[in-house]
DNA sequence: GTCCAGGTGAGTG
DNA sequence: CACTCACATGGA
């Protein structure tokens, strides 16, 4: 086990609940002062923990990490996107109305995380038309179901987790479309290997596409059956960290109509509107307002 | 039972 | 282009 220091617009427990992720487990322990928060990218499984021992410095905070420190800063620095000055960008936009600095002040901690492209692509299809808790379901079943299992050893939790990786193109192309439709996904089972199809024959290359434009890259994602404006937006901002995406779903539609006069406000925000939008689904997702 | 959820594809005008 | 409608399922 290591110890981290992380600049303190750092929030475990908002990025765990943000909908963009869907398979971050809380693992509450008892008699700790902090919850241990897994994360799974492709093959790694990071446990992650906040120490309250430290408590002397207000700009910043420590955590206690399963992983070594050389996996931290290879996988997970960029993972959490922990580069980008999150509070920079909250300044910028200060002021500019009253909605926006309350959703800035209750998402501070927030992160547009950089995950993978493929897990995104079909985690957002799964998405259309279901609540997160049930998006979260579905995901979770698809990786016990059609995902290889992991053991590894060190972690904070216990001495050994086991953890299911997100099935691969193949290992979905070669399910049973039974054993798809069986992880409650409704009729999106058909999407879902349509697009391991695409990916398995090469006529859409999740990595080669990462060097497009926006819109080509849209175009191309928007290729997919399944995905539609929406959904790209998700893709784009959560699995290629184009942070100038903003998806609007059923939520941010009520932030347009109620709290920006039914005047769509992103454009405004430039490269980081994915990043506000973030902070206004939040705000709007939390407090049902 | 009803209503809603990080929407989309297909059909029509 | 804009508009309508069906769509499977689970949680509140």
């Amino acid at each position: 086990m290591n110890t981290i220091t992380i600049k303190d617009d750092f929030d475990l427990e908002k990025i765990r609940t943000s909908g963009q992720c869907f398979r971050v487990k809380r693992i509450d322990i008892q008699d700790a002062d902090c919850p241990v928060y897994s994360f799974i990218y492709k093959d790694s499984n990071l446990e992650i923990q906040e120490s309250n021992n430290i408590k002397n410095d207000k700009k910043a905070k420590h955590f206690n990490i399963s992983c070594s420190i050389k996996e931290w800063e290879n996988v997970w620095h960029n993972y959490f996107d922990i580069e980008t000055d999150y509070e920079n960008i909250r300044k910028e936009f200060k002021d500019d109305n009253n909605f926006t600095d309350t959703c800035m002040d209750f998402g501070k901690g927030l992160r547009i995380l950089n995950q993978d492209p493929w897990e995104m692509l079909i985690t957002f299809i799964i998405s259309q038309r279901r609540s997160m808790p049930a998006i979260a379901s579905s995901v979770e079943k698809l990786c016990n179901t059609l995902g290889s299992r992991i053991e590894c050893k060190g972690a904070i939790s216990d001495n050994t987790v086991e953890f299911f990786k997100f099935p691969t193109p193949e290992q979905i192309y070669n399910a049973d479309i039974k054993q798809i439709s069986d992880c409650g996904v409704g009729y999106r089972d058909e999407y879902i290997k349509c697009a391991a199809e695409m990916v398995i024959s090469g006529d859409l290359n999740l990595d080669a596409i990462d060097k497009c434009s926006d819109e080509e890259l849209f175009n191309q994602l928007c290729r997919v059956k399944g995905v539609g404006t929406k959904v790209a937006n998700c893709i784009m901002l959560f699995g290629y960290h184009r942070c100038g995406r903003a998806p609007v779903d059923v939520w941010i539609d009520r932030v347009i109509k109620q709290d920006f006069n039914g005047e769509n406000p992103f454009p405004k925000y430039g490269d980081v509107a994915g990043i506000i939008q973030q902070y206004f689904f939040y705000y709007k997702t939390r407090t049902r307002k």
